[in-house]
DNA sequence: TCATCCGCTGTTTTT
DNA sequence: CAGCGGATGA
């Protein structure tokens, strides 16, 4: 361990770090070292004597979770670090039931759902109940089931609370309660948790078995929660549990960072900490070593519309830096087209490579416009989230055989593959073994089992028994051979390698990759040397690895995050991340903020924290942009800008870059040629258009509308029409108007991010007030 | 039983 | 503009 450990805190990170015993809150302010701090304290408790079987750390992602044991190594040395507990609370949960899960009436290795799965098991049971499944719709049946999860309601409990029942009643689906309840025994019967699961069983388990939560209470004496503001009921209730012994609990935090109401976080449970723990020592990170002042300070400003904040002054001793760009385009193509003409114009100028910079939106689906943009300008780039590797058709048929080698009574993936690769064994066929199982209360693998018994038609027994057959051989292969041979053995014996190996078409091919892919993810994973043994005893079986990457996202396939690309993500995937040049785009109204949170306060209120969290990503270089108008559904919409946009103080926006607030051109090339280099304005464009289009010409939404009235002369626009920054018009100038045609400044008034010309238009109605933000003029001669 | 085509419907955010 | 589910015909 090196001696200096501590050495290269500051006063309060070292406080913090130093803190051993007894309830601890580590207030910590983006970009403020937290990691750092959580890091050095586990050095730091190790220094003193504590165990590290006795740490658990707990995540949200895999990769916060990685970092973190890296950089516990770095400082420890890779031994003593290996026997921490480490992981997300989903993982760390999952492989604690991995060893218990049988108190509970679960087999150890139960299967864990991911939402498709949960989704695809509540459609089976909607339509076996006659339901609608478009009135009754998964997700939405799902979501109802999950928040519940979330906070501890359990099926019983949901089918007799008031004011759940009510609630149900006026979306008019009453049966959710049943629902749930039905779908909470398919679970079981299927030897399945869920991801809520995970949370929801961990607590009955501690609740229900006190040896059990003895043995774990006693285990991790030291409890540490990475942001603990985005904890749900169900964590923050196992956490108290697992730490009422020793009270040794270390939770970090940043309430302005709360992005997860939606999946059932409270913000309370931060607030409240020092509530809960009476004698609990509180600290600060304010001194930010991230940002520049100019992001930092209009990050700080559009937090503070918020209420009902922890009180934290965010500081920086960095350099001002340059100030933040706000880019406004015609439509969602030019956006993309803006970045990653940007992104190579910065690459030249100011020497950064790829992976410097960051895309980062507000929704999946925006990815597309700038995928495009950059494979045309031949930039490297990979997008995290959306479809995870494991969530592709062929990816999550393989892995239902692995599933039902490891655990036969999971009905979801025997219907997947029951007839994967086709082999005679049709839906019909499919319905009726499920009515069988219900009837008489066994497993859809039971019925198969007992084909026989039945009476199928011959040819379908014998299809059936054939399928049997095979899946037997494949469970005689456990134990005796590691999760890669059997995948082999799976892919061989199916023709599903080989059958993709034919399919020639760019599809089959692609298909063909990912099935490989996988096989090498298994082979990897078996020859991975373990990380310790303590809790399950063989960390390399296949019940393992596939509990292990139903967990796995997309971001946290492959190591390379070193790989030179610019990356693509949400604004919720970046949350704990820093890149040196940030675009934020989609600044709009009904995106970002979403419009399903536009009608409460506290919705609202998240949107704003996510818009700080997008900001404090950036280190030095912060672009915000947005669309006049996008494609949603296949048509074009008209979007107004964002509201935060205009909640950022003005003296640290610079609306000048290519055509953003003010003027309309890239101070390259001096040309606004920018984007599609065709000469052709985006302002031009615009105006021709559509002159009266109820959307703003520019600018976040300006109090009043600036558009002069009506009568409009029939100028034409000069064809090298160049809007000039209005910073350096003077009266006297004569200048363009792309309507009014050529005039003479009279006077200038207003501030400068705000100033008001008045202009005479001698062939354009004479004396107009033009507001230089939203309308443009070229000089013509000073 | 299976393949193809048409039409509908949906967009937050994730472990 | 997807992707999916349902209907339809072989």
């Amino acid at each position: 361990m090196k001696a200096n450990y501590l050495d290269e805190l500051n006063e309060q990170q070292r406080v913090a770090a130093e803190h051993i015993n007894g309830p601890l809150m580590i207030v910590a302010g983006a970009g403020s070292g937290k990691t750092k701090v959580l890091t050095t304290r586990i050095a730091h408790l190790l220094r003193n004597g504590v165990d590290a079987f006795n740490i658990l750390s707990l995540t949200f992602t895999n990769k916060a979770a990685r970092e973190m044991k890296e950089r516990v190594e770095k400082i420890l040395g890779g031994t003593e670090a290996r026997n921490l507990y480490i992981g997300t609370f989903h993982s760390v949960f999952a492989r604690l039931l991995r060893a218990e899960a049988h108190r509970l009436g679960y087999p150890n290795d139960f299967t864990i759902y991911d939402s498709d799965d949960a989704k695809s098991v509540l459609k089976t049971i909607i339509n076996e109940q006659n339901l609608d499944d478009k009135h009754y719709k998964p997700a939405l049946v799902y979501n109802r089931i999950s928040a519940a999860k979330n906070s501890l309601i359990g099926p019983e409990e949901y089918q007799h609370d008031y004011a759940i029942q009510q609630e149900d009643m006026r979306a008019n689906r009453p049966l959710n309660g049943k629902l749930y309840d039905m779908y909470a025994k398919r679970c079981f019967k299927n030897g399945a948790m869920d991801f809520d699961d995970l949370l929801f069983k961990m607590y009955v388990l501690l609740k229900s078995f006190p040896e059990v939560l003895h043995k774990y209470q006693h285990k991790f004496k030291y409890i540490m929660i990475d942001e603990y503001q985005d904890t749900n009921p169900a964590q923050y209730e196992i956490i108290k549990l697992l730490g009422a012994a020793h009270e040794n609990i270390c939770v970090v935090g940043d309430d302005a960072q709360s992005i997860y109401s939606f999946r059932g976080a409270t913000i309370q449970n931060i607030l409240q900490f020092e509530k809960d723990y009476e004698d609990a020592k509180v600290v600060k990170l304010e001194q930010n070593y991230r940002s520049t002042k100019s992001i930092l300070n209009v990050a700080n400003e559009v937090i503070a519309n918020n209420k009902g904040q922890i009180e934290k002054n965010l500081w920086t001793d960095n350099a001002d830096g340059e100030k933040i760009k706000l880019v406004r385009t015609m439509t969602d193509n030019e956006e993309g087209k803006f970045v990653a003409d940007t992104i190579a114009e910065q690459k030249l100028r100011n020497h950064y490579a790829n992976r410097d910079f960051a895309i980062l939106y507000r929704t999946n689906a925006q990815s597309r416009a700038f995928e495009e943009n950059l494979r045309r300008k031949a930039i490297p780039y990979r997008i995290f989230g959306g479809l995870s590797f494991y969530q592709r058709k062929e990816i999550k048929d393989f892995i239902a055989y692995l599933r039902i080698v490891t655990n036969p009574q999971e009905e979801e993936s025997l219907k997947r593959i029951i007839n994967y690769p086709v082999r005679g064994i049709g839906k019909t066929t499919i319905d009726k073994v499920s009515v069988i199982a219900n009837e008489q209360n066994i497993t859809f693998w039971n019925v198969l089992e007992r084909a026989n018994e039945f009476g199928f038609k011959s040819g379908t027994l014998e299809a059936i028994e054939n399928f049997v057959i095979m899946i037997r051989s494949f469970q005689a292969m456990l134990g005796k051979h590691n999760a890669y041979d059997i995948a082999l053995q799976v892919g061989k014996s199916t023709n599903i390698v080989k059958e993709l190996f034919n399919d020639k078409t760019t599809e089959g091919l692609a298909r063909y990759e990912n099935i490989q892919e996988l096989l090498n993810s298994i082979k990897e994973f078996t020859e991975t040397p373990t990380e310790d043994g303590e809790l399950v005893e063989s960390e390399k079986s296949l019940g393992t690895y596939l509990q292990q990457i139903t967990l796995l996202t997309d971001a946290d396939k492959g190591n390379d995050e070193d790989s030179d690309v610019v990356k693509l993500m949400t604004i919720h995937a970046a949350k704990g991340l820093e890149f040196p040049v940030v675009f934020s785009v989609g600044l709009e109204e009904n995106l970002f903020p979403s419009g399903l949170s536009i009608n409460s306060r506290e919705e609202l209120e998240e949107e704003r924290r996510l818009f700080y969290v997008v900001i404090t990503r950036a280190k030095s270089r912060l672009f915000l942009t947005y669309a006049n108008s996008r494609y949603r559904f296949g048509q074009l919409v008209n979007n107004e800008s964002s509201r935060f946009l205009e909640e950022m103080p003005e003296k640290y926006i610079d609306r000048s870059y290519a055509g953003g607030g003010n003027v309309n051109r890239s101070p390259i090339n001096n040309g606004g040629g920018l984007f599609g280099g065709n000469g052709n304005n985006m302002f031009d464009r615009m105006q021709k258009k559509s002159p009266t289009a109820p959307q703003q010409p520019a600018g976040p939404r300006p109090a009043a509308r600036p558009v002069p009235n009506a009568a409009p002369s029939n100028h034409v626009p000069s064809p090298n029409f160049t809007p000039d920054d209005p910073a350096i018009m003077e009266p006297g100038m004569e200048v363009e108007h792309q309507k009014f045609g050529f005039g003479t400044i009279q006077t200038l008034e207003g501030p400068m991010n705000n100033r008001i010309a008045t202009v005479n238009f001698p062939k354009g109605g004479g004396e107009k007030k033009i507001m230089l933000n939203y309308a443009r003029l070229m000089i013509v001669k000073k």
